[in-house]
DNA sequence: CTGTCCGTGACATATTGGCGACATATCGGA
DNA sequence: TCCGATATGTCGCCAATATGTCACGGACAG
């Protein structure tokens, strides 16, 4: 198994030029996906997994920043912005959306291959993955705190696990019934309502975050970033 | 249905007591093959399939690099690597013989444990079927999102799970009487409009993929490409 | 003993979606 | 081509249902 890698990029020289390179330099190590425009990349996005993501910002469709965006909903992975000379500025608005470095054009293809590498690496290491993100809520596994715009918040057992759970599904849609599965342990028999009453407590914990758990009716709740 | 994971490493405590771990954490999901020397690890992966594996580099015998490599011939389960502090680099080189992920000693049962689990997740996740897409609209299953697009749109449980049904039984036309025993329930006795109403009301959420749910007059409804 | 956690039931509130009624579209026969 | 019969699209209403909220009390730990 290798990495999935996708990126989007207008110029069509450009594209194919990152592709083989990336192909060719990691002899089998990545697997690369293309988009050369912001919609295709959004369904593309929407409907798979990547473990990095190469996006140029000005594209037909939609931006770089939308497709940054969406793809944050449910995913984590390492984003690189494409940006073109002088517009540096948009590169701002690029750290907010969610991103993780950028590469200005015209770049070395070698360098941003650099880049790729040593991001993944860093998603990669061992400690990765125990700290959970979502909006303005941060949860950290090892310590089992939970922080709220930066600041701790008290919670108690079971809401931890509950978000626990949310985190590591961000986005998704999680049912009553796998959530008593995951956070109560399947071998208890108790009433659906326990899960609205875990919610609601969570969610006076959450204080300002309460909103980004949201309630999906007739399907269970989720978590999302605003 | 349990699991078949390969341990393989050479210090016998530290084999002993991961192989512990999973068999006890898991409680009856892994079902645990151990090695302690690379020759033995090569024997047992050209003989056996496994769903994961969990490979130490430095080994008496043949490296874990060399067991990777073996077992890529014949499958694509996820593979980590076991490092010890300090050879990191060597880590580029499991990525290039196309392990999935690693560790580095010392590390935590649970932190191993956790990373198992998801990268079988992500295993057993990306081949099933679970993204229905037609045309411009795409539903995971997993998430219950649904997108039109690649932009996400709200939905409601009613309207989704009449999509889903007619996801999975895409371009075949599907009598009110067959929607309203698979989306409502077989013992349910309600009028038929509430199927015409439904569509209606999936149609509006849809959006610009309204389109795509054809009436077929006389007989059903149907959804198609375009 | 004292405080906290958390499951339960009762009730308040929000949202859904079924219904009836009517508008509009489609079809078949003359 | 026209017309009537039938099928489907659309709308607003409000009951049924799902969810939010609260207070109570048992369980447990310190």
């Amino acid at each position: 198994m290798s990495f999935r890698l996708l990126i989007v990029e207008d110029s069509p020289e450009l594209l194919e030029a990152a592709g083989d390179f990336f192909r060719e330099e990691g002899s089998g190590l990545w697997d690369v996906v293309t988009a050369s425009d912001g919609n295709d990349a959004l369904a593309k996005v929407n409907s798979d997994n990547f473990d990095l993501m190469i996006l140029d910002i000005m594209l037909p469709g939609a931006s770089g920043f939308d497709i940054c965006k969406a793809a944050r909903k449910t995913s984590d992975c390492p984003i690189i912005f494409v940006t073109a000379l002088g517009s540096e500025n948009n590169i701002l608005k690029g750290y907010e959306t969610g991103c993780d470095d950028y590469v200005v054009k015209p770049f070395s293809l070698r360098h941003l291959y650099a880049k790729s590498l040593a991001l993944l690496k860093r998603a990669k290491k061992s400690d990765a993955g125990d700290i959970l993100r979502c909006g303005t809520i941060s949860l950290n596994k090892n310590t089992m705190l939970v922080t709220v715009e930066g600041r701790e918040v008290a919670i108690n057992a079971r809401e931890y696990f509950l978000l626990v759970y949310l985190l590591e599904n961000k986005g998704a849609v999680l049912t009553r019934k796998a959530i008593l599965d995951h956070v109560w342990g399947d071998d208890l028999d108790v009433s659906d309502r326990v899960v609205d009453n875990t919610i609601r407590r969570l969610r006076e914990s959450l204080g300002s975050a309460s909103g980004q758990i949201k309630t999906a009716i007739g399907r269970g709740y989720r978590i999302t970033e605003e």
